[in-house]
DNA sequence: CGTCCACAGGAATGACGGGCGG
DNA sequence: CCGCCCGTCATTCCTGTGGACG
């Protein structure tokens, strides 16, 4: 007993007479900073882009990708602020919307945040999809404004209602009479540009923007500029910068994943009582942010999901890989200990796709001739980060505990 | 060179809980 | 309170398919 009041005594005393950060949310994803180094183009080609909004003119529309973490979000929140300070000043009415379809998936929660945009309070369920929008664009025409709607990570918003949002919006010219909308849709996903509806791309698509990957020294100078800021004079040395740019480098340029590692490198050391980062909290850091991860997202996964993870991470123990019908088979063992009654092999083969996408294992469909066609599923993720978040269900946790 | 395996994955449908407007 | 609509999880039935085997 007394120990842990020492233990918590350290951790608080640790985190007070701290020298390691001065400011830690600049390092946190959703923060926006004065300057985006090494995006001065995007930066001006979406300023000039949207410009004539100020003059009361609608913008064209804006498709912009580019892998996750090259600032696509960060630069056209950036824009929008500062277009909306200038529309402020000039007194013309702009009304920037921000949703991200990753979590609003839905052709009706889209429209939900939208209409929050305008001060319109809709019922998060109840009624039509369609007339919830026809009451938005009711709301908006009557403000006499341009809104323009940020769509992030549409290729959620696509994959899983299709486009048809996209559509009515960037047409919504149409419907509205004095209110205007602009439409900036945002992907990592490059494929998808094909799966649109060709109306869809053609308005869309007005204007694309590119956003490159960061190279390891531009990630260098990102994590320089927000170090300054983060972390008290001397917590930080250039190795330590290096060693996150060139980890996030070898990714494929991810400035979320560079300042994500920086930063839990810098709790770690904190937590240590350290008094600088060193390269050893960095290492630590990218195993910790791993296990994060995978113990947050297997924690939402329902039951029987969990089950044909557990099911996968057995096979994948004894033979290093596994196909589909395996897991079937070792997921119908494991639901009957339970005594839970098992889903059919078509639902399983849906939930194996949604551990895939979730980025939890990875699996391919290959073909075996005249052994049919299956899937080759191994574990994307280290296995004990899995069975540590696994054992947190108090139902599947009964079967590790048993043999 | 055609068969046919072992699934992939689309489509239709339904049960269910949640939450509205009227 | 009812009727309606939503999203989620699941089932049933289905058509499609790469390539080793015969």
């Amino acid at each position: 007993m007394p120990n842990e009041i020492d233990v918590l005594d350290k951790i608080f005393t640790n985190a007070l007479k701290s020298r390691i950060f001065i400011n830690r949310d600049v390092l946190r994803p959703d923060y926006i900073p004065d300057e985006l180094p090494h995006r001065e183009e995007q930066i001006s080609k979406l300023g000039s882009i949207l410009a004539p909004a100020l003059k009361g003119s609608k913008p064209n529309n804006v498709f912009i990708y580019g892998l996750t973490g090259t600032g696509k979000t960060a630069v056209t929140k950036y824009v929008l602020k500062r277009l909306y300070a200038k529309a402020l000043e000039l007194g013309i009415d702009i009304i920037p919307c921000y949703v991200n379809t990753r979590q609003d998936n839905t052709t009706y929660r889209v429209i939900l945040k939208l209409s929050e945009c305008v001060g319109l309070k809709l019922p998060f369920t109840g009624i039509a999809t369609s007339e919830a929008y026809r009451r938005f664009l009711r709301i908006l025409d009557s403000k006499n404004a341009i809104m323009i709607a940020v769509l992030d990570e549409i290729d959620f918003l696509v994959k899983r209602s299709g486009d048809e949002i996209l559509y009515r919006l960037t047409r919504s010219g149409d419907e509205l009479s004095t209110s205007k909308i602009s439409v900036i849709g945002i992907t990592n996903d490059l494929k998808l540009v094909e799966e649109l509806d060709p109306r869809v791309k053609s308005s869309l698509g007005e204007i694309e923007l590119v956003f490159p990957p960061y190279n390891a020294l531009q990630l260098e100078d990102i994590l320089m500029q927000r170090a300054k800021l983060a972390f008290a004079p001397g917590a930080i040395s250039k190795d330590v910068l290096s060693l996150c740019a060139a980890l996030a480098a070898r990714e494929h340029g991810d400035a979320r994943r560079a300042l994500d590692l920086l930063r839990v490198a810098g709790e770690i050391a904190e937590r240590e009582g350290a008094e600088k980062v060193t390269v050893d909290h960095v290492y630590k850091a990218l195993r910790e942010i791993e296990v994060d991860r995978v113990v947050e997202v297997v924690a939402s996964m329902p039951l029987h999901t969990k089950l044909v993870l557990l099911a996968i991470v057995d096979l994948v123990k004894k033979n290093g890989k596994t196909t589909t019908g395996e897991v079937y088979m070792q997921y119908k063992n494991l639901s009957a200990k339970l005594g839970i009654e098992n889903v059919t092999q078509r639902r399983v083969s849906d939930i194996i796709s949604e551990l895939d996408m979730m980025g939890i294992i990875s699996a391919t469909v290959i073909s075996r001739g005249r052994y049919g066609k299956t899937r080759i599923i191994t574990l994307a993720v280290p296995e004990d980060a899995i069975i540590r978040a696994l054992n947190e269900d108090p139902y599947v946790s009964q079967l590790f505990s048993r043999s």
